[in-house]
DNA sequence: GCCCTGACTGCTA
DNA sequence: TTAGCAGCCAGGG
């Protein structure tokens, strides 16, 4: 994927995920062959915020290693971020976080 | 080419 | 479980 920028690479893999399922940044570094890259990962997904109805990328089920949303500053779309992914099937515990250990994506049987 | 910023992560307290 | 700290890497000015 040497083509791609970073952020063509990340888009084609969160494209991957599948509906009702979800994935950490860390895990998308990984399966880009950069573990440690997670927080550009965060960042190409913070580009298309600017126009979250003008991309196929499903930025709202990519969420950090706690199983949480949270954004700096602005809670308001953390809530909007998981309600989408409530509306996909999605569970949150009473602690209001992703159910990781039940949805999170195992893209296993993938490669490039 | 240098410096700063950032939707993160893992460890320790 | 939450809070603070340091490390990593790519893009933008």
């Amino acid at each position: 994927m040497r083509d791609e920028s970073f952020y063509a690479a990340v888009y084609r893999v969160v494209r991957e995920v599948p509906i009702g399922q979800v994935a950490t940044y860390g895990d998308i570094a990984t399966i880009l062959g950069h573990p440690r890259n997670a927080r550009q990962v965060g960042w190409a997904l913070a580009a298309l915020r600017a126009a979250p109805d003008h991309t196929d990328v499903p930025w709202h089920r990519i969420i950090n290693a706690q199983g949480r949303i949270s954004h700096r500053g602005d809670t308001w779309r953390a809530e909007a971020q998981a309600m989408r992914l409530v509306a996909e099937g999605v569970e949150l515990d009473d602690a209001g976080r992703i159910a990781l250990a039940k949805h999170r994506w195992a893209p296993l049987n993938r490669r490039h």
